[in-house]
DNA sequence: ATACCTCTTAAAGTATACTTTAAGTCAAGG
DNA sequence: CCTTGACTTAAAGTATACTTTAAGAGGTAT
């Protein structure tokens, strides 16, 4: 099995070590060992967690979530609906989340049509384009 | 030119009245006068204000860029250049983000899959299907 | 008049997710 | 032996975006 020191797992995922400590602490790591020298020892289980976790994050799932699906991670046959509630949720979350963004980006992308047309006209000196043309 | 109270605009963007305060605090909303009464009066330019920040906010610009942006638009001329790069700047950063938010989406899929997976298995008493077969 | 409602301000509080600090342990290198 | 570097803990601090509270003012309703 292998093992790996906080430097490692900082470095593999990009994370700081005290995000690291931090997500023990909320519960998000768990069963961490410690060495004599009193070091953190990860192993692939934790590597499996940090894998879950940052895809989780990546989707903007709040942490006290996570912790949650790992709760129900533990006991799967009895908290089958829960976690498949739990993930579908999330599912249409994201969903809902992307539509939204490309609604605003349809809008940001309009407006620097619309400001990079001003530039154009005080670079010619000529009049400015008014808002109506962008916005649509 | 038409006016607006506090409660109006708070209930034409369905944002608390105390939202409207803190975002005028922030100088996001100027130049708000006050009635007899010392009660707020919004007027279409503060609709216009709302409108930008709301497309700003539905696309996750911290309050600080967008405060930002409506100081470059005070004088265009002479910030033209910065306003394109902020409002372009923005449009990558919503890009990547959405881009982001699809690969977690598919991974999140797969999970979602996967308990459906194990949930039918348990209904059934069958064995658990593993994680490869929707990881890939 | 007195209660009630909506607004006002300034200040403090909340939630989320970290980050920083202070004080200390442990082992290797010069 | 003593410094250096990498780690440890607990606690406090930071950033963002609000939200809540407390105290008060000005009209309306009974």
């Amino acid at each position: 099995m292998c093992q790996y020191t906080i430097r490692q797992l900082s470095e593999r995922y990009n994370i700081p070590a005290s995000t690291l400590r931090y997500y023990e602490e909320l519960g998000l790591l768990e069963n961490v060992i410690h060495n004599k020298k009193n070091q953190r020892i990860y192993t692939d289980e934790h590597i499996q967690r940090m894998d879950a976790i940052c895809c989780f994050k990546q989707t903007g799932m709040p942490l006290q979530k996570i912790r949650e699906f790992f709760s129900y991670e533990k006991n799967l046959s009895e908290n089958i609906e829960d976690i498949v509630n739990l993930v579908s949720t999330h599912e249409e979350i994201i969903k809902k989340n992307i539509e939204e963004l490309q609604k605003g980006l349809t809008h940001i992308h309009h407006k620097v049509n619309f400001y990079k047309g001003i530039r154009e006209a005080i670079k010619k000196g000529t009049c400015w384009p008014c808002w109506e043309e962008y916005s649509e």
